[in-house]
DNA sequence: CTTAAATTCGTGTGCGTACACATATATAAA
DNA sequence: TTTATATATGTGTACGCACACGAATTTAAG
């Protein structure tokens, strides 16, 4: 292995002068310049990253700023545990992820969270943008002070954000189109259910309906879709009766689709005789989802790998900050398909992940 | 952060102390070892990986023993991808990584090419132990030399490899099961294509041909399910031939599996008129393949994920040899199932590693 | 009580780099 | 010529840890 010690000796200059042409920093005659970067590129000199970042002790903080997780929502806890994988490799190198949370049903706990955030000067950001508003408010506070941003799991335009890292939901709406189309007969309809009322319309639910719908139409499938919208699902009793009276009226749905995460609270309400006879869809690989899904009651589930979203966001900001490589500005992580019979691998494969931690 | 120093500051010991107690070299007293842990504790710290590996300069040699690639059959690309990747992280570790190669179809290149590897005086070896006897001669010469070894994608029973890595080929057959009986008729027949004949019994191709057959077995599904054998894919015409009389003959084929990983080739032998009404699963993610996912000619492809296999086999073997960390003994990669309609997002995912080399 | 042996612990060095600071040389201005 | 100024290069230290060596202390043996 050749050491700059190494290089400085055959060029006879001290080992300083090979660091500065190394990093370019000026201050060495041209002449000595090219004489060195010719020994440098016939040694094949590589700096030793090691040593390199032991010497260097940056300090670099970056700050995230995700949804809280409870035991109700588990849908964060997977980009959280992605985030805290990668802060551990990259704290190696000197980086350190500070983890701020807030709720995400209350955008002023929002807006707090981020001003707390703001008090350690993170020198980059991860965040998911979840309110419209506030969103502007923080990224003007962000390019005034020229602190760099990567947007997790939600996207908004408009914005000079470094990149988008998450899944192209419109597309995963397709996917689930396919997948239904595939198990179902011809002359079967199919069925959206919406969990919550008038969201907006760049919400990844809405944008994975539309995708649903898109994907017959694009492929020239007949297929009557119905739908159907519930304001939230606090009060079960009722979501419970409407849906099982549409299913009843309407013999020949045969497919369902759930747009949000929630597909197994859904599921669970629905008559067992009903239930047998039809085939779902549903998104993320959240606990109950799973064990529906393992017990037959969801046939497909399409994980966001919401691990690999947090822990790419990471190294995605660690490379622009330490090694100044620009991301692509969308970043879309794959459409996983899960279903009963490979389950317990990606379920494997999440477990070691999360033991490596 | 907290450093050696400060500890040894604390437990009013020298550094070398609390090395010592840290990686229990012994030579410590047990209550100033206690008192010391107790410090470690409650400081919680962690030692410095990269001043750690920097300090000890370790020049590990880890060699790789597993198929070429060429044009003609690109499956092991990928795992040699994966392994690049590894081995440029683990670089930095003071681990060098040096790959040997050997053809496929020749017993002798293997155990020469083991011959040559050996040359170097590998710490550790990463390989595919394709061929039976020679496999058993290999490893004797490694138990002798106490060199630890993993298999990688393919797996031997009664050696004492470190572990296995790489896909449960039964139940990827059985994944396949479940999703062509999910996308035909109840009463349509299906229909397994081995491309090659008289293979041996471990091989992935008969494993996943018998998970394809128990899945129905298991869940007491009624399938006529019919098989056909070639002899390799030389003789194109004679396939072409043999294949397309037998799906005229048995109208109700209506789902077929290909368990090795040349469906591409198969399919574009099917007449278009019988293609069209057919339902395809085919295994490993080659450009054909994926090509004929594309144009609709396959509708599922279950996916090794061997770049992650080739990853994981190398990230595996460091942990043991550096961090003394015992991997289980079977470590499943996850069986991905790609369609027309996420094949492009897992597509930019491997572009994306692969550019990351 | 002396000496040897074992136990316990401190010190110092090296790993390869980054960077601040010091020094030397050349060039320009006075 | 002298002094100031810029340019070019050398030196030294810190980064945090691993490990060898040796010193100090305790215990055992004679």
């Amino acid at each position: 292995m050749t050491t700059i010690k190494d290089i400085a000796r055959e060029a006879q200059v001290s080992p300083g002068t090979v660091d500065r042409v190394l990093h370019n920093r000026g201050g060495v005659s041209l002449e000595t310049s090219n004489r060195i970067s010719k020994i440098l590129k016939k040694k094949n000199f590589k700096i030793n990253q090691i040593a390199s970042s032991l010497a260097m002790k940056k300090h670099l903080k970056i700050a995230t700023l995700i949804p809280l997780f409870d035991n109700e929502n588990l849908f964060w806890k997977s980009p959280h545990s992605g985030i805290q994988k990668a802060s551990q490799e990259v704290n190696a190198n000197g980086v350190e992820v500070i983890n701020f949370s807030f709720d995400q049903f209350n955008s002023k706990n929002y807006i707090e969270t981020f001003k707390n955030l703001m008090k350690i000067n993170p020198d980059a950001i991860v965040m998911a943008p979840i309110f419209i508003k506030e969103t502007s408010i923080i990224i003007k506070s962000l390019n005034e002070k020229k602190i760099p941003f990567i947007f997790l799991n939600i996207n908004q335009k408009g914005y000079d954000n470094l990149c988008y890292i998450g899944q192209k939901s419109y597309e995963a709406g397709g996917l689930a189109g396919q997948l239904l189309d595939l198990c179902v007969f011809p002359q079967d309809e199919l069925l959206i259910v919406q969990t919550r009322k008038n969201i907006d319309d760049y919400r990844s639910f809405s944008q994975r309906g539309k995708g649903f719908i898109d994907y017959f139409k694009k492929n020239k499938i007949k297929k009557k879709i119905h739908q159907i919208q519930f304001d939230g699902l606090k009060n079960l009793k009722k979501v419970e009766k409407k849906i099982n009276e549409l299913l009843k009226s309407k013999k020949k749905i045969k497919g369902i689709i759930i747009p949000s995460s929630r597909a197994s609270n859904i599921i669970e309400l629905i008559h067992p005789d009903i239930k047998s006879e039809i085939k779902v869809v549903g998104f993320d690989t959240t606990p109950k989802n799973i064990s529906a899904l393992k017990n037959g009651q969801i046939t497909f589930l399409i994980s966001q790998k919401s691990f690999n979203q947090g822990y790419k966001s990471i190294i995605t900001m660690v490379n622009y900050l330490v090694h100044k490589v620009k991301p692509e500005q969308e970043i879309p992580t794959p459409l996983e398909i899960v279903t009963k019979e490979n389950v317990e691998f990606i379920e494997y494969d999440k477990r070691r992940y999360n033991s490596e931690l």
